[in-house]
DNA sequence: TTTTATGCAAAGTTTTTGCAGCTGC
DNA sequence: GCAGCTGCAAAAACTTTGCATAAAA
């Protein structure tokens, strides 16, 4: 948890940026790990401007401090690897649920080597699987 | 090619949609092959309403005709997997540029894999990478 | 003919911007 | 104190909707 602020703190100093109020304000409502919509975002930023939402998460992404997770036609924010969330999702498209999913160093491996036949320097993947879950298929069954 | 557009006629026609000459246009702007942002498919469907692109990308998501590729605050269209090869993309967060890359079986068993792990029977995936692209990585360095 | 789709125009959302004043360092 | 941020308010960008007309089946 200090880790975590820390570690948010040294990531904007190194990019000249101010830890200021209303970062901190974003951050500290992307902690609790849920993925947030923009709107749920700025709900749970009293007191911040919309638009000061809006840019301190334009600015996270640029520094890799959140990444944005689609889903449907929406996406939401959540903290990225670097913050302990390194994980994909399988989403059940009968129920809705998300499963999230471990990482993997073969799978990592194969990116890493697909990407370098096109001469392409990874900064960041997503793994998004759709399918149905285990308790659909029971219920289903 | 004419296998295409009697897949794409038959889709439609199975879900009781017409085969009309603003959905007609969608498609044909799309087989270019390349990922189009809404703005660029409009513009490559001339006469064609704005609003008629809408309904007919719409339409075309949920018929599983077109698939939607996001890339930052925004979204590109392009012919599902039953129009072309199965493959993934690789985003240059620096251009905004969209590189298809191949399949993969050694990707797509880890895949599996992992899905087997959580019981999850997987009916699609989706894998997007973020990254620099080889003339990026040139013009900064 | 009768159902379905389109164009147009207007409204609804979401995201960005300019700028004066406030803040973090 | 100064550069960098913020809030505000307004604009721009993007998407959806209602309805009369036109086109498909």
């Amino acid at each position: 948890m200090i880790a975590k602020n820390t570690l948010f703190a040294t990531i904007l100093r190194e990019n000249g940026s101010s830890v200021t109020a209303s970062r901190k304000a974003v951050f500290t409502a992307l902690e609790v790990g849920e993925p947030l919509g923009m709107n749920e975002l700025v709900q749970r930023c009293p007191g911040i401007d919309r638009a000061s939402v809006y840019r301190s998460v334009a600015l996270f992404e640029e520094l890799g401090i959140v990444r944005r997770l689609y889903s449907g036609w929406k996406y939401k924010i959540e903290l990225s690897d670097r913050f302990g969330n390194h994980h994909h999702h399988a989403t059940c498209s009968s129920c809705g649920r998300v499963v999230p999913l471990e990482e993997d160093s073969e799978l990592e491996e194969s990116l890493r080597r697909i990407a370098e036949r096109h001469a392409f320097t990874i900064t960041g993947h997503e793994i998004e699987l759709t399918g149905i879950c285990e308790e659909c298929k029971k219920r289903i069954a």
